[in-house]
DNA sequence: CACCAGGTCTCTC
DNA sequence: GAGAGACATGGT
């Protein structure tokens, strides 16, 4: 990705590769505003403005290196393209999809927010973690930081659960309690199943939630999400009705290899949103 | 009114 | 280990 940084911001000249709307719309992030001339990005207790026309793209921000990390800007999604082109029925799916990128997000927000996606759709998950933020976050001026485990877990599952969390209010007051008594997010040393498993076992994460912290908060991308609309992508590239999510992300992944996560994104964003 | 949404949990056999 | 239901809530 070619950018360049100055006066405080970051100048991406080159837009083959970075498309807003595709990164910021596509479903990983649930914490943004738009406005007039592009979005406003919450992430942990920091936010950026990612101000774009056709062919140039700024994001101004007081943390320039954490937002250099959070779009992923020193990979290359030429060599990711070229990559995924070598797989049968993938290529209208990354043409459609072309600029989109995966973002590093904070793991334990995208823990969180990823809780509350189960079951759910994005107007209401966005509404529910906005709630969340206001009422838990940190002051943060013009806006709310997404809460620490330490503040959420100072709160119940009834309070969750007022904010309109829903049935999944529990699973939040278990899992913040959890982490803020000493579990441990750091996944490093660990293989992607041992990392799975060790979400798996917080309460609300199974098989998919665990693959999208793994994908959206740690950069793993030898995992395959397999949700209701990848459970479509699924039944026409095989041919065949899956019947158990994990199965079909086991035999996804097992195509994709390590670009499972970039494979899953390109066909995700198809599936939900072309004609 | 049904059915769906970035599924997971619990209870059976 | 596989299979069936329950589950909050808002959108279509």
């Amino acid at each position: 990705m070619e950018y360049s940084i100055s006066n405080g911001q970051i100048i991406i000249n080159n837009a083959e590769h970075f498309d807003p709307k595709s990164i910021i719309e596509c479903g990983q992030v649930f914490r943004y505003q738009k406005i007039e001339s592009g979005y406003k990005i919450f992430s942990k207790n920091l936010f950026c403005s990612l101000i774009y026309t056709k062919d140039r793209a700024i994001i101004v921000s007081d943390c320039l290196p954490y937002f250099i990390d959070y779009f992923d800007l020193n990979r290359d999604y030429g060599d990711i393209e070229s990559a995924l082109s070598g797989y049968r029925n993938l290529g209208n799916a990354v043409s459609y999809g072309k600029g989109l990128r995966i973002l590093k997000q904070d793991p334990f927000e995208t823990l969180i927010s990823f809780i509350v996606s189960a079951n759910n759709n994005i107007p209401r998950i966005q509404g529910i973690i906005e709630r969340l933020c206001a009422a838990c976050g940190e002051n943060m001026g013009d806006y709310f930081a997404f809460p620490t485990a330490e503040r959420l877990a100072a709160k119940d599952a009834d309070f969750f659960y007022k904010l309109g969390a829903g049935y999944r209010a529990e699973y939040i007051a278990d899992t913040s309690q959890k982490i803020a008594n000493g579990f441990s997010l750091d996944l490093s040393g660990m293989s992607t199943p041992e990392a799975r498993q060790r979400l798996i076992s917080l309460k609300g994460v199974g098989r998919k939630v665990a693959d999208c912290v793994l994908l959206f908060g740690y950069g793993r991308k030898d995992v395959f999400p397999t949700d209701t609309w990848i459970e479509k992508v699924y039944a026409e590239r095989y041919g065949e009705n899956g019947k158990d999510a994990a199965k079909m992300a086991d035999r996804l992944s097992g195509e994709f290899g390590e670009l499972s996560g970039y494979a899953q994104q390109y066909l995700y964003n198809y599936a939900r949103n072309h004609k």
